[in-house]
DNA sequence: TTGAAAATGAAAGTTATTATCATCTAACCC
DNA sequence: GGGTTAGATGATAATAACTTTCATTTTCAA
């Protein structure tokens, strides 16, 4: 999904909710879609500052939170303390595979798999809206 | 490996270290490497305060670091703000599921998921040793 | 036994996240 | 357009989890 449609999601997730648009939030969403890496708060108030400088943090903090709860963004921990946000991945998701000696990093698809997910999750009564995979082994060079 | 092993295995990494063992910080490993599943610093010194009550919070706090340095515990990051610890797998591993609403985590292992895990790896040219899957979603109580 | 180094527990300090509140503004009504 | 109302904003305060500090206690090797 590139950085448009996924405005038409959220102008059609606001409408849905019954919230308002404003200049603000648009402003902050569009600069998250428009980055292709993971951001933090910080990062991104940083960013949207540059060309809105009155933009406050709990501002960027709220839109996030909507975008996350709307699956616009994803909220990741990667251990350091802070919540990093990920856009959804343009072309359809993926998962990844990493050698633990060269740190290659090969991506898959497997929609068995995701399948599978989907019957494990309902067995428990969860309803899955997004997952993460990470297989670590040695690539074919380093086996 | 099961508790008596990985008691074991503190020591030596104790001793190697030139630190000093100490019967709290023995008392808090024991009790985490006897539960099965993950549990966070508030819940472990509840837990180790029901036998010994002078224990403080920093100490369980030092000694799960430790435990995690020493590769005897995993800190992991669910999403709702609290690290929690999860013991090396006795036996296998399992997966998480997690409810993005109220933080609630179940735990499932699907045998056909990690054979097709394999097999989409061994396409890339790579060995699997293990891996990390996280599904996200609603729990019963809040979809 | 003794002294240096490590460990403890209480409390204080940090940092990121979340909530509060006094305005402000969008959207709907007429 | 003007008025009304509910949501949004931005500054700031509050919270919660984590980390550090420090006075004291304990371990352990000489």
């Amino acid at each position: 999904m590139d950085a448009v449609k996924k405005m038409e999601v959220l102008k059609s997730y606001i409408e849905t909710k019954g919230l308002k648009s404003t200049a603000q939030r648009d402003f902050i969403a569009d600069t998250f879609f428009k980055i292709n890496t993971h951001i933090s708060l910080d990062e991104l108030l940083k960013k949207v500052k540059r060309k809105t400088p009155n933009i406050g943090y709990a501002t960027v903090y709220r839109t996030m939170k909507l975008l996350t709860e709307s699956g616009l963004a994803i909220a990741r921990q990667f251990g350091d303390g802070q919540t990093r946000y990920e856009n959804l991945p343009e072309d359809g998701h993926h998962d990844h595979i990493i050698c633990i000696k060269c740190s290659k990093i090969a991506e898959f698809h497997n929609q068995k798999i995701e399948q599978l997910q989907m019957e494990a999750a309902k067995k428990l009564g969860f309803t899955v809206l997004n997952h993460k995979l990470e297989l670590y082994g040695y690539c074919s060079d380093c086996s």
